[in-house]
DNA sequence: CATTTAAATAGTAATAGTTACTAATGTTGA
DNA sequence: TCAACATTAGTAACTATTACTATTTAAATG
């Protein structure tokens, strides 16, 4: 079992939640199927409840909020699909990313767009956060599209 | 009526869309209450269909999305609500925003932060677009918050 | 101005994604 | 081992959105 599920696992434990079989088995197809991308909700859905058919949906839903609720894993909106990846660093390093439109892979960015003289522009608001990201086509499916 | 519904109403026609009362109503809803605002698509259609008894949901999603291709509304997902907001330079000049997580009241910001050094990390991939946003309180919300 | 035609609409129903509820189960900590 | 309580399965409800089709209507044409 690869470090970084024990990762999310001690996470839980720390937060006094339980691990379950369908925890471990729901961090372990997100790290397969979603580190370093976004794959969605809908998706992995279906998946568990193929691969446990008495699984309820509210089991999944519910998990994957409390796993984002944890930082175990990241949401957001891909096109028009709730979507979920896999935090890798759970120490929430601040960074943003390029989104592969077409595959949902996910490269960081080093840089920060947010800065005093932007912030200087709104005065008497109280910002609480942004949004940064990129997207396009990564290398592999900017290939596959000629 | 506000020369800006006009604007969009000039925006039909030349795309060979009728102008019809649905859709008339439809623009000078958003434009008096989503003017440098989001407003969550459902209260849209909560309000049409209030106000215009048999108007079918099918009519608002529909008008809303062809709206937003034309570029009359810019469509986003607020929070967890799909949302919308009366686009006021028809231009597409590119900007940014500030975005009120209370209210949904915008605020443009001048600088882009996409930068040739940032590009520059991001070797064979096909960039296509970006999103930079800030979040939080707008002044009013932040003094309301107190 | 009357007529034609294709686009747009109303009304209804279906679909998809997500959440609610409750009895039964399973994990953890003592 | 056992008790307490979080978690789950199963079912059903709910909400936002889309599909379908007969009817209406805008606007182009003569």
């Amino acid at each position: 079992m690869p470090s970084t599920v024990e990762e999310a696992t001690s996470v839980l434990k720390n937060n006094h939640l339980k691990i379950t079989k369908q925890r471990t088995a729901m961090l372990e197809f997100l790290y397969n199927t979603a580190t370093r991308k976004f794959v969605d909700v809908t998706s992995i859905d279906n998946f568990m409840r193929k691969t446990f058919p008495n699984m309820s949906h509210n089991t999944i839903y519910r998990n994957i909020s409390e796993f984002a609720d944890l930082g175990i894993v990241e949401r957001q909106v891909q096109g028009d699909r709730a979507s979920v990846k896999f935090q890798c660093d759970f120490e929430h390093e601040h960074h943003h990313h390029f989104i592969c439109s077409n595959c949902g892979k996910v490269i960081e960015l080093k840089d920060c767009p947010l800065s005093k003289e932007i912030t200087d522009q709104l005065k008497g608001c109280e910002v609480s956060g942004h949004l940064f990201q990129i997207y396009g086509l990564c290398p592999e499916c900017a290939q596959l599209n000629k």
